[in-house]
DNA sequence: ACTGCTTTTTACCAAATGGTAAATGGTTTA
DNA sequence: TAAACCATTTACCATTTGGTAAAAAGCAGT
């Protein structure tokens, strides 16, 4: 699992025995299309790399409209980190929106990593930081784009997962309709 | 001034020596209404924590529309971290809204700090993931929301602020203009 | 109190987006 | 292949928001 050490190699050194340890605690976990990884009301049990796929994390507003805030897809890590660092019930979902594979760390692994290498927390508070900074990037624009732009700087980013995503996750992640999406679309053309 | 080495042990334990440490190096810093903090196309040479006042992130969109995408205000920190921590040219504007107090730090002393106490680089982590957390939290749900809701959400995340900030400002903040957000006003009370 | 300046409110119309509903297209299953 | 199901597109109209402009309100300096 090359693409994966070589993903945490970005946020510090690692000797061979380290990244060896790191890869023997990590299991494999396939997930179909639709099925979630973490659920809303439920403690996130794992952290995740994403090796294929695409998942999102959704959750439901005070009026019940199902929202999607966020995608991930390969080669990034996923998981509802500060509900999964405490133990603590989520408040949204993730779910996989294709079919996936990813590597997988239980809770106490992830502790028994730490516990090993003195610079783990170090780096996965890097990762996190990142990961988060890359959110806002990406979230924050849309709130004074109009809809329009909205979808080109959606597609700009992400420009492979427009065709693996349906449309109303999409639309729900712009902050439109499905149908003012779809009419974005025709216009575009 | 309490209130900031109450706010850091929130992420840590320190001893009266390293809090008398840190203290020793914060200097004092005013701000007149408008005045920068920080400005796009310089280096961002410190660190500030806010005692009084209120400050705003802004940014030239392509369209050459000043966008405000974030406030702080009293007893919060205030940098442009990823590019102070790098000592890169920022592309943002960090400028006070209103007069402002804060204790601010240089990037040698807040280095120095670093480097003597141990646990310095985990705190300070711990206080920008929170401090991206809340910024996540604050601004990705304006993306699905109307134009009401968005000030009504605005107005119970910052009651106080309301009053202090220029209604343009906050129109930019909330991705509507200054004409809709007085629309709204008129039509709430 | 008056002047000049800035901010906020109002008004009007145009444009964009939402809501409801129906039609089309695509995929899976029997 | 047909039927059933789901996703997407289209259409229509109502509502919201934007753009331009002007009026009103608030504020600072003389």
């Amino acid at each position: 699992m090359k693409v994966f050490i070589d993903y945490i190699l970005q946020f510090g050194n690692l000797n061979k025995q380290q990244t060896d340890l790191i890869m023997s605690k990590a299991k494999m976990l396939e997930l179909h299309k639709d099925e979630y990884f973490s659920e809303a009301g439920k403690i996130p049990r794992q952290v995740g790399f994403i090796l294929e796929g695409v998942v999102r994390f959704c959750y439901y507003n005070n009026k019940g409209e199902e929202i999607t805030h966020h995608f991930i897809d390969e080669n990034n890590f996923v998981s509802d980190q500060q509900k999964f660092e405490a133990q603590v019930v989520a408040s949204e979902y993730i779910q996989a929106v294709t079919d996936c594979k990813l590597l997988v760390f239980s809770k106490k692994d992830w502790d028994d990593i730490a516990n090993i290498i003195v610079d783990w927390d170090k780096i996965t508070g890097l990762i996190l930081k990142n990961c988060l900074l890359k959110t806002i990037e990406r979230r924050s624009p849309l709130v004074s784009e109009d809809a329009t732009t909205r979808y080109l700087t959606f597609f700009e980013h992400f420009p492979t997962l427009v065709n693996r995503i349906p449309l109303s996750y999409i639309a729900s992640y712009l902050g439109i309709t499905q149908q003012s999406l779809s009419r974005i679309r025709k216009n575009i053309r």
